[in-house]
DNA sequence: TCCAGAGATGAATCCACCC
DNA sequence: GGGGTGGATTCATCTCTGG
């Protein structure tokens, strides 16, 4: 017998023949890729990583997996699920596996984790997401359905009210005696799709220990959330750098974790011990939280041969248009602005960086006289919005 | 010799043996699901069409795909590509195909096409993505990189000033001899990544036509704007409803279609007609394909205090602002007029209308001294776009 | 022509610092 | 102290070069 939340220092494969049969909610399977060379890779004190996941041909490497997966299903429930990180060039070999192992008619989900990254120059397109399979044991497995909110596009009223359906089959909403609808219990939400988009560790984040392919907590804890209730041992038979049985220790629940590699293991017991979860701004506020620039504004931006700007209080974006040695930027006036605070937000937002020249898109004419023109210089560019300068034509045109 | 622009009724597998070898640039694939048993469909004028997809086992559904395959990279090609639309039960194994007959090396992309879609609550995460693979067929593809906007948490400086590594590797700001930032190069954006969030096709839309597995028109576009260039040909061996055919119509690419069924030919010749036919059959077609086509001309209309009107020949909108006895009309130069054409349209529009004045939004500069002044009248007004009338203002300044 | 190693890449985002 | 902004670090990278 294994012990319960403890870290094992061995290949999974012996490892997991101690444990007993039937003995697991949960297993998250996080295999090396298929690279057909050794993989030596290092964090920032200089500790090195060796992944020997040198295997000769593909199915060397699925031979190597198939054996695992084989005793993963052993030790898992019936009502018990697993979740498979796929490497990005032999996921379908892997999901193939995954039939063979756990059966076609268990497979119940293509999980794809969607991230934004930074980008490096390549032909093609970026890289931005990886695949999760999700199989369970038997059809019986443990779930439990998670709500996210609802899309911004939905009519909420629609979902509130309650309908009814009349003797065509037809559905109405439910109308009081006076001909109000009726509301609803308040729902949940929308049941979790399969699409989570959750941000990619970021190099600064204190979360990260090193080590390299680390997972954020946040997606492990929603894994774990999904598939498994308090108390229940989930299972990682790669845990590297530990990230599954930390989340699983944040959420009350029990953990075994396998590791062939002593640093790997060393590693994941002392994070154990003193957990760092990133909060992460992103997904806390979300993107709303970030905006700056309103419809308009935007609308405006995109109207020319612009790019917007969202994180800067005082430059809504860059001309696409290039001059000498800088880049042009731009500001809309808000509504709520006078001309005189347009521009200050802009010189403020530019004070420190290389502008040679600054836009500003007047919108309304209020207060137009309270710009102080002796601070002006040439490099700041004062355009009105059409409609203001097509108004200026026509009483031109008038006199 | 197949036709080009024209969609042919029969077998692929035969039809592309009429296609000379290396003569398409791209193949969009959307075949048949693997399913058991015969589909038969229905749309709401109770059109009823078959689907003959049934298949003893999965390797005779594997040959089938296999055999046209092997056709479909015959007549690629060496810079061309091919993106195969893939059923959510048979994927893995479709990609194991497609590296026997691509080649591991040119697999290119895993492009989730990701959507918000209610459904019906099974047990387990909503399916809201579906995979398209993309392969080349040799590494010296033809590729148009896209580009999108940053995110909400860049920072500008990220975008506006150029970086240098140290001798460990570092970055840091570059600096002049002043200590001041200097300026990065001229940028884009960000590369298009391979998660698209395009919108389900609304069961409601116009767009539809009532076949199945219809595929909204914005990812065709997305797919083959990626992919070819004007006037290139793009090949759909399944084309079903044809919308590969019309997106390809709509950004000037050549096309060839085949089905094996005649109401799916047909349908898609009507639909390619109606969309050549009249200009307005575009409007039928839904707002987003509006939006798509003058996606500039309407995004200025909208940024300005205007009502954009649907798609006269002249007119794209009027100003809210309303002078003495009447309405003042706008028209936004395309990229394809030269600013005579523009004003001409307008005029004609307006001709036996009330319009008092006229607006010409000028968005490129070519051909301006074609404007024959005379015919100038001072109700017309000229305003050129901002980007325009900045860098005015920049070269003025410099003198 | 293929492989290995060196060198270039560039935006995302958490964190630290500043006002 | 709280909101906003500048800085730093990263890539189971990607591309190019030389043997």
């Amino acid at each position: 017998m294994l012990n319960i939340n403890d870290i094992i220092l061995g290949d999974c494969l012996e490892e997991l023949k101690h444990l007993e049969e039937e003995s697991v909610d949960m297993v998250y399977l996080d295999p090396p890729f298929f690279t057909q060379y050794t993989q030596v890779l290092s964090d920032k004190e200089g500790n090195t990583y060796e992944f020997e996941d040198s295997w000769k041909c593909i199915d060397e490497y699925l031979e190597y997996i198939s054996e695992r997966l084989i005793e993963c299903r052993r030790v898992l429930k019936k009502t018990g699920s697993i979740f498979v990180h796929c490497d990005r060039n032999a996921s379908h070999y892997l999901k193939v596996e995954m039939d063979k192992v756990f059966g076609m008619n268990n497979f119940q989900s293509e999980i794809v984790w969607s991230y934004k990254r930074w980008s490096n120059s390549k032909k093609g397109l970026l890289n931005n997401h990886q695949i999760i399979l999700f199989y369970s044991k038997t059809k019986d497995f443990q779930f439990n359905t998670l709500y996210t909110d609802y899309s911004e596009t939905t009519n909420v009223d629609q979902i509130m009210q309650d309908r009814i359906r009349d003797k065509d089959g037809k559905a109405k909403y439910k109308l009081d005696e006076n001909g109000n609808t009726i509301m609803g219990q308040a729902k949940k939400g929308v049941p979790l799709s399969d699409v989570w988009e959750i941000p990619y560790l970021n190099p600064k984040a204190k979360e990260r220990v090193g080590y390299p392919t680390q997972k954020p907590i946040i997606l492990l804890e929603q894994i774990i959330k999904l598939s498994t209730k308090k108390g229940d041992i989930v299972l990682d038979p790669f845990a590297g750098s530990g990230t599954t049985l930390v989340a699983a220790k944040i959420l009350d629940r029990n953990y075994i974790g396998i590791d062939r590699s002593k640093d790997a293991v060393e590693l994941a017991k002392k994070r154990i011990t003193e957990q760092i979860k990133t909060e992460s701004g992103l997904l806390k506020k979300g993107k709303k939280a970030y905006q700056n620039l309103d419809e308009k504004s935007l609308s405006i931006i995109k109207s020319i041969n612009a790019i917007p700007v969202q994180r800067n209080s005082g430059i809504d974006g860059f001309l696409k248009e290039y001059i000498e040695d800088g880049m042009i930027a731009i500001r809309v006036q808000r509504d709520e602005e006078t001309l005189n605070e347009t521009i200050q937000k802009i010189e403020k937002a530019c004070r420190r960086k290389p502008c040679p020249y600054r836009v500003v898109i007047r919108t309304h004419s209020d207060f137009i006289d309270t710009v102080n023109s002796s601070n002006l210089d040439s490099k700041l560019i004062i355009i009105d919005q059409y409609d203001l300068q097509i108004m200026n034509k026509i009483s031109e045109s008038k006199n």
